[in-house]
DNA sequence: GGGCGACATTTGAAATGTCAAAGGTTTACG
DNA sequence: CGTAAACCTTTGACATTTCAAATGTCGCCC
């Protein structure tokens, strides 16, 4: 790939550097999107077929899962990153489907507290377990190493952008 | 399950594979997929304040900017990676308002073809100018190289997974 | 030249997504 | 007390999303 003879190593540098070294940014964006949409498509039509589930139904269950004690639907919210009228929705869903119960704590009747039911339980628990097999899969050809090291570094592009948003929210 | 290949790996790997290993590719999409949507977020709300335009309809336009001739719906659905029937409505709206044009080639009328107006040539150059700039000040805190080497190897993760889809697409 | 299979887009139902405004509740302060 | 501010959730209007089924065209083969 490189040519060969390059003396002036520097010049490459310099001239990447003016012309689209500017577009890293946006390059690394557009990849990251397109692989993400790329992997949540292949969950989401999995969960479908396997499961009946939807994908955001299945974010809100898995936060759930690991709160026994079940969460208010704000704190809901902040953990899925999804709006707080959307929540709404799909815990109505759920609960309609008896995967989800809502409960209203006597010290405060502003809260709504929802929280899986035993059969939500149980059936969460074998999609989460198909879940981390299917990623596992997907990546299987990806280096242990690389996986890691992609943690790493794309916890420094979130902390990063968490730092310089107009809004001023966090993780 | 999976034994230890090689003796010859370290004793940690050989213990972090036991424990936690497995999970590396679950961590690993979860963090990709909350750094995706924060930063979609961000971009989402800037272009509404900014532009009063969507996400979605940025990204349609983005592909017909470079392509000065226009795309059949179908190309467009295959590149925006969002379905067929979706195609549709994106670009009914973005015709209501003047951004695109739609017209059907002499040859084959089972096709639709969208391409920019010249209005929306105009509005989009302004977008990408924006858009370019957001990421850059998003990711602002991130070493250069670190963005290059993630995109790289970001694109080793959609390459495998791209191999192990169920349904059998293709980047 | 009629019809069948392949192709391209649209439609329709249901779910998810955003934002802004409205609805109750609680807390705090004068 | 009693009202205003703060808090939590719901509602309503719209845009986007998916899937499956319908619609419309083209190509080809007999």
């Amino acid at each position: 790939m490189t040519e060969p003879g390059s003396a002036t190593v520097d010049l490459e540098i310099i001239v990447q550097g003016a012309q689209e070294g500017k577009k890293q940014e946006l390059r690394l964006w557009l990849r990251m999107l397109s692989t993400t949409k790329l992997v949540s498509q292949e969950i989401r039509r999995r969960l479908r077929n396997e499961f009946g589930a939807t994908l955001p139904q299945f974010d809100l269950m898995a936060q759930l899962y690991r709160e026994r004690d079940g969460l208010r639907l704000g704190e809901l919210s902040k953990r899925t990153m999804v709006t707080n009228g959307n929540v709404t929705g799909l815990v109505e869903r759920l609960e309609t489907d008896g995967l989800v119960l809502r409960v209203t704590p006597d010290g405060d009747r502003r809260v709504t507290v929802a929280k899986l039911t035993e059969k939500g339980e149980t059936i969460f628990g074998a999609m989460a377990v198909a879940h981390e097999g299917w990623l596992r899969d997907m990546m299987a050809d990806v280096d242990p190493a690389i996986v890691s090291e992609l943690w790493q570094d794309i916890g420094a592009v979130k902390s990063s952008v968490s730092n310089h948003l107009s809004g001023g929210d966090f993780d």
